[in-house]
DNA sequence: AGCTGTTATGTTTACGTAAACATCTGGTGG
DNA sequence: CCACCAGATGTTTACGTAAACATAACAGCT
C-alpha cells in the first residue's frame, strides 16, 4: 500500500506526503546492502562479474556485449562463454542511461476500437521491432483534452526517444505539450502536415475512386455516411466526396454523419431506406457500411439491386458481409512501416522536419455495388 | 560550471543549431566532454541544475521530486519553481538503473487482428497507466516457436518488470525461455494455471449458457464451428460443448474446424448449409459467425427459421448482422484489469504464485435463435 | 636497433538518480 | 544551561554501462 501511494513520481503532481513509515517494517535483518537486495529481488550478473569470471576488463565485455570489432577471438569465446554461464543480459536502464537514448518509441492513441488504429499500430510494432526498437503504447480513453494531456504528461516522464500519434492533431495544439526537446513526432490522420511530419492514406484518394466508380455505374449521385466531425480522417473523405461529385457536375446530397459504429450507420440506412432517390451510398467506413446493410435489408432495399454500397477500410469480415461489401483497401501496414522509417529518419536527423507522405488506395470490386434501377421485376 | 550552455529552457525549441557535418566538427571546437553532446542531442535539465538553481542540493529535488515529507514548504516552492522554470523532467532511465524496476510491463501477444486480444491489449495499457505502468508491446507476426522466441530474445534484453503472454502457453514450454529472473509472468488464454499464474475467460460457462440456450429452444443438438487447435481457448469451447451435449442426453455431430476468420466461417457454413439436420450453430467466435450466416443465407437458409445461430465474443458488430446475432459476451476490460492486477501482485509478493482466474461471461439474446421449424409461412 | 603503426586490452570517468549516512538547526525538558 | 531530539538539509556513494583515453605487445620498415 506504501508503495501504491507513492504517486507514480509524476512531476506536476504536487507531491502525494509520504504519511508513516518509509515501508520497511523495522525488521533490520538485511545484511545485504544495496538497494535491490532489500527487496528480496535476485540481481542479475553485471558485466562485472562476466569479467571477473572471463579475466577481462569489463570493457572488454562491452566490446564483445556490442559486437565491437577488435576482440581477440579466444577472448570474444572466453566473454561469451561467461556471459552464458551467468545468464548475463544486459541492463538496458544502464544501456539508456549511458546512450542517451531508449531505443523505444511511444504510440498515443485513442481507442483501439477502430481497426485503422489497430492495423497501423500493429504495423509499427512489427516495423519498429525489425529496427530494434520497442513499442510502448499510451491509450487515451476519451477524446478530451484533459485526457490528452494526461497521456502526454505521462509521456514526459516515459522513456522514449520518440512518439507517434494516431489521431487528429489539433487536439494537440490546443494542448500545451511540453515533450522532452529532443523527441520527434509523427503523426497520422491530420492535415497538419506543415507543422509536422505526417503519414496518412490517400483519403481523397479513396473517396474519389469510390465516388467515380458508382458515377460509371451509372448512378446519377452518390450519397455520403460520413464519419464524425472530430476525426481528420472523416473529414478528408467528406471533403473529397463533395469535390468528386461536384467535379462531375453532380449536386452533392445533404451529408449523413455517423460515429464510426455500425449502429450509427444502421440509424443512418434506416433515413437514407426511406429515400426513394437515394440509389447509391458511400460511407466513410466498412463498420458503418455493415449497419446500413443491415437497415436497408430490413427496409426492403436490395444491394445492389435498389441500392449501391461502398465501404472504406477493407476490413477481413467485408468479404462476408451480406452482400459482400465494395470497399476502399487501405494499407495499413504501409502506413506503420512508414511512420516508423519518417520518425527514425528524424532521430537522426536525416530528413525533413515536415511533410505529409500519403499512401495509396485500392478500389475492391465485390457485390455490393451495381448499376442503378435494376429491377428484376422489370428486367 | 558548463550551466551556461544548457539553453535556459526555451522550449519549443526545435534545436538543429548544430550545421555542417552531422556528427563530426573536425574543428574539436566543442570543450563539453560528454557523451550526447557530441551527437547534438540537446541534453536536458538534470537534477543538478535544478539543485542549482535553487540553490540546494540535488538530494532534495530528490526529495521533492518523489514527494517525500519532510521537506520545508518553502524549500519545496522554490525548487518546484526551478523544476518548471528549467523544464526539469527526471530521467527514467537514471531512475530504473537506481531503483532496479523500469515500472513497465511487456506484452507478448500474437496478431491484433482478433477482437479479444485487440480488447484485452488495451485494457491492459489502461489498467497498467492508471497504476503508473507504461505498456510495451512485442508482436509475434507468426506463431511459430522461433517467432516466439525471437520475441522472447528480444524481450531478455528489454526493460520489463514483468510480462504478460497473450497466447497458448504451451508454444512457450517448448521454446527455452531464459527470462531475467525476477521478471513476473501472467498468461492469457491457457490452462496452465498449474504452472503460471492464468486469467481467463470463462470459457466453459460460456460455451455451456449458449448451448443450454439452444437446447432449451427444442433443438435436437447444436452443431459447433471450432477455432484453430493450437488455441486453447478454442479447445476450451470444443470442449465445453461437448461436455454440454453429452450431459444433456444428446449426441454431439463431428466437429467443423475453422481458423476465427470470417472467410473459414464461409467455408463451414457451406458445408452445414448442405445438412437438412443441421438447425442449430454455435460458432466459436462472432467472426465465424458472420461468414457463416453469409453462407446460409446464399443458400437458402433462413436465420433463425431454419437455422439458429450463436457466436461467441460480442463484437461491437455483432449486433449490426443480419440478423443480429445472438452470442456470449466476453468481459475483455475485467480480464486486462485483472491481468495487471495480478502480475502487480506477483510483484510485490503478496499473490500465489500460480493458479487460474476466470472472469465470467453472459449471453446476450438477439435474433438469430429460434426454436427449431418455425415456418413462418405456417405460423 | 630504433621508429611507426596496428591491434588488443585495461583504466578512468561520467551518465542522473536516490539510498544511506552525516550535519546542522532550533526547540524542549530536566 | 546543557543534553537531547526531531526536522531539515547536505555529502557520499553506488547502480551498470560505454566513451575516451592509456597502455602494452608486436610486426614491418629503414
Amino acid at each position: 500500500m506504501d508503495s501504491a501511494e507513492r504517486a507514480p513520481a509524476s512531476l506536476p503532481g504536487p507531491a502525494v506526503e509520504r504519511a508513516g513509515t518509509t515501508g520497511d517494517p523495522a525488521g533490520g535483518a538485511s545484511k545485504r546492502t544495496g538497494d535491490r537486495a532489500r527487496r528480496g529481488v535476485r540481481t542479475t550478473a553485471s558485466m562485472a562479474d562476466v569479467a571477473r569470471l572471463a579475466g577481462v576488463s569489463s570493457q572488454t565485455v562491452s566490446r564483445v556485449s556490442n559486437g565491437y570489432a577488435g576482440v581477440h577471438e579466444e577472448t570474444r569465446r572466453q566473454v561469451l562463454a561467461a556471459m552464458k554461464e551467468l545468464g548475463y543480459r544486459p541492463n538496458s536502464a544502464a544501456r539508456a542511461l549511458k546512450r542517451g537514448e531508449f531505443r523505444t518509441i511511444g504510440v498515443i492513441t485513442f481507442t483501439l476500437a477502430t481497426t485503422g488504429n489497430v492495423r497501423t499500430l500493429e504495423a509499427i510494432a512489427t516495423s519498429a521491432a525489425r529496427e530494434g526498437y520497442a513499442v510502448t503504447l499510451l491509450p487515451v480513453a476519451v477524446p478530451t483534452q484533459d485526457e490528452v494531456r494526461g497521456a502526454f504528461s505521462r509521456l514526459e516522464e516515459l522513456a522514449v526517444d520518440a512518439v507517434i500519434v494516431i489521431m487528429e492533431v489539433h487536439l494537440l495544439d490546443a494542448v500545451t505539450i511540453t515533450l522532452p526537446p529532443h523527441v520527434q513526432v509523427v503523426v497520422v490522420d491530420s492535415d497538419a502536415g506543415d507543422h509536422y511530419t505526417v503519414v496518412d492514406t490517400d483519403q481523397a484518394g479513396g473517396t474519389r475512386a469510390a465516388v467515380q466508380h458508382l458515377l460509371d455505374l451509372g448512378h446519377r449521385t452518390v450519397w455520403h455516411l460520413g464519419g464524425p466531425a472530430d476525426s481528420f480522417a472523416a473529414q478528408r473523405r467528406t471533403d473529397a466526396w463533395r469535390a468528386a461529385l461536384t467535379e462531375a457536375g453532380r449536386v452533392p446530397p445533404p451529408l449523413i454523419r455517423g460515429d464510426w459504429s455500425a449502429e450509427s450507420g444502421y440509424r443512418a440506412g434506416l433515413e437514407l431506406a426511406a429515400r426513394e432517390d437515394c440509389t447509391a451510398v458511400f460511407a466513410a467506413n466498412d463498420q458503418m457500411a455493415l449497419g446500413l446493410l443491415r437497415a436497408l435489408h430490413e427496409r426492403g432495399r436490395r444491394v445492389p439491386e435498389d441500392v449501391s454500397v461502398i465501404g472504406f477500410d477493407d476490413i477481413p469480415e467485408a468479404s462476408s458481409f451480406l452482400p459482400p461489401l465494395t470497399t476502399v483497401h487501405q494499407d495499413f501496414a504501409e502506413v506503420g512501416r512508414l511512420c516508423v522509417e519518417a520518425v527514425l529518419r528524424k532521430m537522426r536527423q536525416e530528413g525533413p522536419e515536415r511533410g505529409t507522405t500519403l499512401v495509396p488506395t485500392r478500389l475492391v470490386l465485390r457485390e455490393s455495388t451495381a448499376p442503378p434501377g435494376r429491377d428484376p421485376k422489370r428486367p
